[in-house]
DNA sequence: GTCTATAATAAGATAGAC
DNA sequence: GTCTATCTTATTATAGAC
C-alpha cells in the first residue's frame, strides 16, 4: 500500500472512532509511526487530507447507489440496495457525524458535497418512480420528492443519531443499529405499498429483524 | 441584562452564526467589547458557557414539548405544537450542527443530553398513543415507538439537514425551511390518519403550505 | 520519501492591578 | 466586576538534513 493510501486509511479509522476535530494531523502521522513531516510530503494539508476521504465516499456512492436496471423488482434486490446504502454511511460516518462544521471549514468541499447530494436525491426520485410505475408502490405524484427526500434525510442522519444516543463512551454502535435503520426506511416506505407486494415488505423486515437480533454486540449491553 | 446572560446570549447568537468551533471564548468576548479576563470571570471556560446554553435548551423543550392536556385535538392544537418545536431547533440550530462533536468533549453533557432525549421521547409516544385512543391516528401499538423516533430524528435534523444543503455561504436558512419540516412531518403523519380526521391534516397541511410561500427570504434566491 | 527540529498561530485560561 | 498582560498548550505547517 501506498504512504499517501495509507494516511487516507488512518485518517478515516482515526477520524470516525474519535471525531474529525478531534484528530490532529500529528495523530494521524503518530498512528502510523510516521513524522508529521512525511504526511505534510504527502498531503497539503488537512483539509487536503479531507478531501480524499471524500472522494472515497463520492465514488462509493455513485458506483453502488444506482437505479435499478433488472426487470424484477424482488426483495433480494431492495434488500441489497439498502445493506449498500447503510454500510456507506457507517464506513464514512465521521462525515455526517459533523457534517456541518466540516463543510463549514471548505467551501469548495461544501460545492462539491452539495453536487453529490443533488445526484443521490435524483436518483432517489426516479428510483421511488420505478416502484411506481412497476406497482410496488402507490403515491401520488406530488409525494414523490418530499418522501425521497425524507429518506434521504433519514439515512444520511441514522448513524448520527443513534451514536448520539449510545452510551459507551468510545461512541460506537453495533451493526445491529444499522439494521434498525433500514427496518425504519422500510416502515416508512410499507405504508406506500401496493396490495400485492406488502409480503415484499414482509420478507425484508423479517430479514432485517433477524439481523438485528442476530448482530446484538456486547458493548450494547453495557449498564452503567 | 446581567453580563453572566449578556454572554450566554451572545455566544448562543455567534455559535448558530458561525458554528460552535469556530467561535473562541475571545471572539464572544470581543463581541460584547468585553476583556477574556471578564468572560473567564462568569465562566469557568468554555464547556461551562455550553452547558448554560444547554440548560435553557433543556427548560424550553420540557416547558413546551408537553402532551396535549386539553380534550379536544383539532388542527390548531396540533398547528402550536409543531411550530413551537421546530422553533425551539431553530433557536439552538447550533447544537445539532454539531452534536456528536459537542458531546464528545463533554462526557457529562452527553449523559444530561440522553436524559432530555429520553424524555422528550417518552411523550412523544404518549402523544401518539393519545392520538390513537382519541381517533386520530390509526397505527398498529407496535409500531407507535418506531414512529415516535423517526419523527424525532427528523424534527432534531432537519435545521441541520437544510444548512447543508443551503447555497448561502453565512450557512442560514429561512423561515420556510422550517415550515418545510413541519410538512414533512404531516406527511408522514398523515399516512396514519383517521378517516374523519383526514380534514384536520389538510387544513394543516394548508396552513404551512401558506406559511412556506409568504415567508421565503431573498437569501433563498440567491444565486451563484 | 522520510526524518528531526522548529516556527507560527490561535485558543483556552490565569494573575494581578484597578 | 472588569481590565491588561501574559502563559500554556495544541495544532498546523515548513525547513533542511539524510
Amino acid at each position: 500500500m501506498k504512504t499517501r493510501d495509507k494516511i487516507v486509511q488512518a485518517s478515516l479509522e482515526l477520524f470516525n472512532k474519535h471525531g474529525e476535530r478531534n484528530i490532529s494531523t500529528n495523530h494521524i502521522s503518530a498512528h502510523l509511526n510516521m513524522s508529521p513531516g512525511n504526511l505534510y510530503y504527502h498531503f497539503r494539508n488537512k483539509e487536503d487530507i479531507i478531501r480524499s476521504i471524500f472522494t472515497l465516499y463520492e465514488s462509493d456512492i455513485i458506483k453502488d447507489f444506482k437505479p435499478y436496471l433488472t426487470q424484477e423488482v424482488n426483495s433480494e434486490l431492495l434488500l441489497n440496495y439498502f445493506d449498500t446504502l447503510f454500510n456507506i454511511l457507517w464506513n464514512y460516518r465521521f462525515l455526517y457525524n459533523n457534517l456541518a462544521d466540516i463543510l463549514s471549514r471548505d467551501e469548495v468541499l461544501k460545492v462539491r458535497y452539495r453536487q453529490t447530494q443533488e445526484q443521490v436525491l435524483s436518483r432517489s426520485n426516479y428510483i421511488i418512480a420505478q416502484l411506481k410505475d412497476d406497482g410496488v408502490l402507490i403515491i401520488d405524484e406530488s409525494e414523490i420528492a418530499p418522501l425521497a427526500d425524507t429518506l434521504k434525510l433519514m439515512t444520511s442522519f441514522w448513524v448520527s443519531y443513534k451514536l448520539t444516543q449510545s452510551k459507551s463512551p468510545i461512541g460506537s454502535i453495533s451493526k445491529a443499529s444499522l439494521y434498525e435503520g433500514v427496518l425504519r426506511v422500510l416502515l416508512i416506505l410499507k405504508t406506500y405499498a401496493a396490495p400485492n407486494s406488502i409480503t415484499t415488505f414482509d420478507k425484508l423486515k423479517e430479514h432485517y429483524q433477524e439481523q438485528v437480533t442476530s448482530s446484538i454486540q456486547p458493548e450494547d449491553e453495557i449498564k452503567e
